[in-house]
DNA sequence: TTCGTGCTTGACGCTTACGTAAACGTAAAG
DNA sequence: CTTTACGTTTACGTAAGCGTCAAGCACGAA
């Protein structure tokens, strides 16, 4: 084996690809969107961990339905400088802000839940009811 | 007052508009997807109890990033005609796909606050070192 | 009758987030 | 040397989800 050294480790396009299951082209796109920026080696690219972390970190917040801008922000936020002090105020705020919708879509999911369960039982309930009435008619 | 009676109270697209906060563009256009079907009365729509609910559930999955197409589906799960057994048990199938969907988007969601807890209080750290760096310099 | 208000139906435009070729480079294997 | 695998850029295509006119009806008030 080749990689035993555990420390910088890297990947390439396709390994990133197949590992959080996406095409090429979506790594590439975000890249474009200046979501991702992998060294070049020649003309290919590779994937440090920073980059393949930041990839999780991307498709998560597109299952939470952020767009990518809003994720680009988001992450950006994760390895931030310290910067100056109006810096460090404005991202304060805009945890508070993410906080916020977060935990709206929290309730959105709870609620869901809820409604599902019902209508659960209510199909259950259906279903024995034909069941029961197909077993003795 | 005109509508003092409650029980079948109807509103126009503007009322549902300026309630849940979307333009009539937007109203038309789920009608557009078949997700709102509301009487006329003569060319003037005219909301039911029912499309408010619907639109209430369209909204609430917009913000947890379901497709409309997949919110079609959702929804009419809810209104479902009791129907015969293989719909059903569809039904319950997709119950069990769409909860498994929300849970993991719950863990996204986990996940992401407690990252951004980790990024607030680095933040605050940073904060207070400046402070204290420009009090005492 | 004319005005304003609210509603209607098109229909074209725009952004996001990729899909999908097309055409080419590079490097190891047969 | 040619094939195969893997990568690259460029660029047009597309589906979703509306925004934004344009043009017109219907109806009560002035």
């Amino acid at each position: 084996m080749h990689n035993s050294q555990v420390s910088a480790e890297t990947w390439s396009i396709a390994e990133l690809a197949t590992e959080y299951d996406v095409t090429l082209r979506t790594i590439r796109f975000y890249e474009d969107r200046g979501l991702l920026t992998p060294e070049r080696r020649g003309t290919a690219r590779v994937y440090h961990p920073r980059d393949k972390v930041r990839l999780g970190l991307i498709l998560r917040g597109k299952r939470l339905g952020f767009s990518l801008d809003e994720i680009a922000k988001i992450v950006d936020m994760y390895d931030a400088e310290p910067g100056e002090e109006g810096q460090l105020v404005y991202l304060l705020d805009q945890i508070t802000h993410r906080r916020a919708e977060l935990e709206q879509r929290r309730r959105d999911i709870e609620e869901t839940l809820a409604d599902l369960a019902e209508v659960e039982t209510r199909c259950r309930a259906d279903l024995s009811a034909l069941r029961s009435s197909l077993r003795k008619p």
